[in-house]
DNA sequence: CCAATCGGCTCACTATTTGAACCAGTGTTT
DNA sequence: AAACACTGGTTCAAATAGTGAGCCGATTGG
């Protein structure tokens, strides 16, 4: 293991449950020794990526991140297109709607709006999401090209629920739902109880860039109410689509 | 040199102006190997620090980069960053100063730095303050989005004093003078006898975050030492915001 | 008051990083 | 069309940078 995969482990492990760890917190989890941690983290701090607080001495992510990160937006302006549409759709369905980024192999959930309702399906920022078992995942790789369905097809697939679709034909078959359709759907297949319905994002090349997703608990939906969630999130989706690639 | 350094490094050559770099460009302005640039790009890659471009093959910031500042975002450490500088700004103006949050349409008094002096301004942590009739609030509007403005000059506004500014017209100029100079003035429009100089403090994204407020019993003010504070008020918001963004 | 834990530091040992040289591919220039 | 100057990417012996057990003084808590 590199050690920059180590110093980024270290960034990875403060979340937004828990934003402030001590050094002797921060070696353990990430498997380092204190030194080594110390170092790496001292490293970080050159470059405010990471900041001590001074008088507890604990560790949190620097300024330097959000710098960073600003950088990003405003070339790949991804969230700031994305987040208007996501949260409409979230008014209009009532359910939490979140929107993933494709990124190294998986899709990383970047933007949530979570429903109004009591009982509703909760999604953190941050979360990362298989290519099969989600509705997001599905609907990814039916806008993808073959070569690169067919290649994550052949690793072999983890099961999350008794529900997870982990057979290539089954997979293909909601491949080819979703690529007919639009949208994907998913019943339980990456947590019980919970329902979803997934839309490609695609780039300007016609490449799925991302996703999003409306995620109901299983007992509000029926086929019916399926189908008008799936049609609203084609809609959303290709509407975000359309404003990234400066259509609209 | 530490490859953490060497690592972050690589992540500082992406600015607004050049997003997207080559690999061969990367390793000659980090002073790097090819090789070993590339090496630690696909460290970076695999942590979603980085991303490459499939077709072009460059490299630019990835995704990662935006869920942590998110993380960071939320945990916020507005007061802890600012306070220092608070009480830098109470100590050099001798004068009450406080910190507020944008929260709910309001402004939330988050710390206060009471000045020395036997005749000073009182302000309480908790306090919640109105965005017109304070010079927090318009230097608030003052860099907020035109419609977030118009949108909350709409609303009715209470007058609190005799010379609460409630006139859209009034509230236009107060506005416009804030915006142009850095800083805003309000005397008595809140509480009686209290003359204030507000400043906006920005978040990564430009859009003000907070502000923080230079409150004086108005015999001590005119116009003179009004534009000192307002300098210096200016100054503090500033450094307050680059310290928040990384920027110093 | 003692024990446990904290953040921080040192240094002999060793595993990771390094970079010159070498691909294959793509435009440019002669 | 041939030579050229780039590009991104790869290899492997040599060298350097990273490692971690153990110690330290300071806090913390029962």
């Amino acid at each position: 293991m590199s050690t920059v995969d180590k110093a980024a482990s270290l960034l990875e492990l403060f979340t937004l449950r828990e934003p402030e760890i001590g050094l002797s917190d921060l070696a353990r989890r990430a498997g380092l020794d204190k030194a080594t941690a110390r170092r790496l983290l001292m490293a970080l701090a050159a470059h405010r990526l990471i900041e001590q607080e001074p008088h507890s001495r604990r560790y949190r992510l620097g300024a330097g991140l959000s710098r960073l990160a600003r950088i990003r937006d405003a070339h790949f302006p991804f969230v700031r297109v994305a987040a208007p549409v996501i949260r409409e759709l979230a008014l209009e369905t009532g359910e939490t709607v979140h929107l993933s980024e494709f990124s190294a192999g998986a899709l990383l959930t970047v933007h949530v709006e979570l429903s109004a309702k009591a009982n509703r399906v909760n999604v953190d920022v941050g979360q990362v999401l298989p290519l099969h078992g989600t509705a997001s995942g599905i609907a990814f790789l039916a806008a993808s090209r073959l070569e690169v369905v067919s290649a994550y097809l052949e690793k072999p697939l983890q099961a999350f629920t008794a529900h997870t679709m982990t057979g290539p034909d089954t997979l293909a078959k909601a491949i080819a739902f979703a690529a007919a359709s639009g949208y994907s759907r998913s019943s339980q297949g990456y947590e019980e109880g919970v329902h979803s319905i997934g839309a490609a994002i695609l780039g300007a090349d016609g490449q799925p860039i991302g996703t999003l997703s409306i995620a109901s608990p299983i007992s509000r939906v029926d086929d019916q109410l399926a189908a008008s969630q799936g049609e609203a999130a084609t809609r959303a989706a290709r509407l975000i689509s359309a404003r990234l690639t400066g259509e609209a």
